[in-house]
DNA sequence: CGGGCCTCCTGGTAGC
DNA sequence: TGCTACCAGGAGGCCC
């Protein structure tokens, strides 16, 4: 599930349940999520501790407690659920944290595919891990992102996919971005013009700024977005016509081969 | 560098 | 009903 407008939800439900409260203890079901470090490691650090600020960058959402940051990502599967002590714990439950105030923390995961890990400092995992500037970032100019693409010689879906590149987008919202420029996913990247690839960028940003709003707010997309239609035989909101299958990075994408010519 | 394939996991579902 | 093959919103590693 988790890219970018995914795990702005999760970061919204995170300060909801979990920022400024203090963490009584830790509870790890499956160690494969933390090769990082260990249960113990992970939680000598947390015991006691409260979690002062958080941050999302990319598809990762940092906490951080006076002595480093807690990362957390959510690989396919991934979820964070509040719930109370008395509550019944979400299936698949990988990571339990525990406040002392009953408030208890589920890191969700049924694929265990993804990782919980400890950075002594945000920017510099950033770094170590080569993350690009995340899609929302204030800094994150059309002219920079327009450099970032520009030594690229691949596919566009490639490109906009690869978390060095840019953070936060996946198979899903880059079939979306793709779908409402109007570009066919196997276009080189060399091959669009500029003023073409500066409406990526606005597309972007402005619909993963809706897809976030939409999953904080609990509501579904607009109609009109290529997301509610991906369902095999699904039709185009535009134009009514068939979609397409294309694999591209290894993954399947969706797209209208009326709207995004190639 | 880029593309394609495999791998880590688990579970739902289409198809026989 | 039961079985199997295949697929899935991520990403690193490997080969070509």
């Amino acid at each position: 599930m988790p890219e970018l407008p995914d795990v702005a939800e999760f970061h919204a439900r995170f300060d909801a349940c979990a920022l400024k409260k203090t963490v009584r203890r830790i509870r790890v079901f499956d160690e494969r999520i933390l090769p990082g470090t260990s249960p113990q490691g992970l939680g000598r650090r947390l015991k006691d501790q409260t979690f002062r600020e958080s941050a999302r960058h990319g598809k990762y959402l940092f906490a951080r407690t006076e002595h480093g940051w807690l990362v957390m990502h959510f690989g396919m599967t991934g979820d964070l659920v509040c719930y109370g002590k008395n509550d019944e714990p979400p299936d698949h439950t990988v990571v339990r944290f525990d406040f002392r105030d009953g408030g208890r923390l589920a890191y969700v995961s049924q694929r265990k595919i993804g990782r919980i890990d400890w950075a002594s400092d945000k920017n510099a995992f950033i770094r170590d891990e080569s993350l690009g500037p995340d899609m929302l970032d204030d800094d994150l100019t059309s002219d920079g992102f327009l450099e970032r693409l520009s030594d690229r010689r691949g596919m566009i879906k490639s490109a906009l996919m690869d978390q060095s590149v840019v953070a936060g987008i996946g198979n899903i919202w880059a079939d979306e971005i793709l779908f409402q420029t109007g570009i066919h996913p196997k276009n080189k990247c060399s091959n669009i013009p500029p003023d073409d690839l500066r409406e990526v960028y606005r597309v972007a940003r402005r619909i993963l700024r809706t897809g976030s709003r939409a999953n904080i707010e609990g509501r579904p997309l607009p109609k009109s977005y290529l997301g509610p239609h991906r369902e095999r035989g699904g039709e185009c909101p535009a134009c009514g016509g068939k979609l397409s299958h294309v694999s591209v990075h290894s993954r399947t994408g969706i797209f209208c081969p009326a709207c995004q010519k190639e």
